[in-house]
DNA sequence: GTCTATACATCGATAGAC
DNA sequence: GTCTATCGATGTATAGAC
């Protein structure tokens, strides 16, 4: 009866998503358009009545997924505990936030190269910046506080625990059984007892 | 005079090098041929008077690396000592083996599933899950030990510290003020106090 | 061992019928 | 909104002269 309009939407929302299932499997370069518009039953050409180019299909959905993380960013930052606890709370909405968007994550660690001849790149590059700030301040000020240890460059330790989490997306996916939240306490607890200044 | 034969095989290595270096930076699908005869300064065609293929130039550079890696663990395996210093042994030799193919092992990293379509994929495999046996061994030796945790999986505990070494490939280089040895321990000491059962 | 020239496949993208 | 048909660019690889 008074029916919405059909969903003109979803088409679109389909093939994203399916592209980036291929993307993140195959990489950007190596994915067709002909395999994106088989993956969702119509042929190449019928692709473009959507976007209009096989980059802007990438860059929507890099976009998405930014754009959630630099809003879930922003609640964290917005909160005060012991670096420690902030710490942790950096790594449960980081994870939370790729597990929303695991393809994108993949694609985005996967083909850094590919991605910089995007136009909206400079837009994917201040919230990478604005991530790795928010990680870098709190280890530092866990040294500063003497809650970290000082023995280890922190950019280094940064750098191992940054990859060592945000890489997860390519084996770990949540279950039942061992949801995200108590895999982002996990990880966090691994390194924040390797970090430690103090006996556990 | 008795000379040697004017290092035919020099060219081999030098274009093997350059192609890995573009390989490693660009991924193998968006590095044309083109581009690899440019690095050496030769005309595409003439890179086919070296190489059958494309693909063969990646194999021999993933070839090369896996059996130096292969190698370097036969010594550490043949090893004994407690479980904390077999993990870090392997930290050691892994990333010793790294630094001497770094190229290589971006690659790996990187095009996993360009990869799969080598025909000798299988031996990288092999070589492959022999590395992750011996984590896994080691692991698990320390959790029976009382060692290491048993309230975090060992699986888990594999992939982080899997991901944080073999990915510093990605932005670690050795240098004179930080070696690869040094970095090596900083990395194992982070992850064996992590995983510790132990208050230290 | 490199170059010239080119074959052949595949890619992203477009135009217009339905 | 999809299909048919196809263009132009680009990619890997080959053949033969030098």
């Amino acid at each position: 009866m008074g029916q919405a309009p059909a969903a003109t939407g979803d088409r679109r929302v389909v093939i994203r998503d399916a592209a980036a299932e291929l993307f993140a499997a195959k990489g950007v370069a190596a994915t067709t358009v002909r395999e994106i518009a088989d993956a969702v039953g119509i042929l190449s050409g019928s692709l473009y009545h959507h976007f209009t180019s096989k980059q802007a299909i990438v860059e929507e959905i890099l976009t998405d997924y930014f754009d959630d993380l630099q809003k879930s960013y922003t609640e964290v930052l917005a909160q005060q505990a012991t670096p420690a606890d902030r710490l942790r709370n950096l790594v449960r909405a980081s994870l939370a936030t790729v597990h929303r968007h695991p393809y994108a994550a993949e694609i985005y660690q996967g083909d850094y190269g590919y991605l910089q001849s995007l136009p909206h790149f400079d837009y994917l590059k201040g919230v990478a910046s604005l991530v790795q700030r928010a990680w870098l301040d709190v280890i530092n000020d866990g040294v500063a506080t003497g809650d970290f240890r000082h023995d280890v460059d922190p950019r280094v330790f940064y750098r191992l625990m940054r990859d060592a989490v945000w890489l997860s997306v390519r084996w770990y996916r949540p279950r039942g059984a061992y949801p995200v939240a108590r895999f982002a306490d996990d990880a966090a607890d691994i390194f924040l007892h390797g970090f430690s200044a103090r006996p556990s």
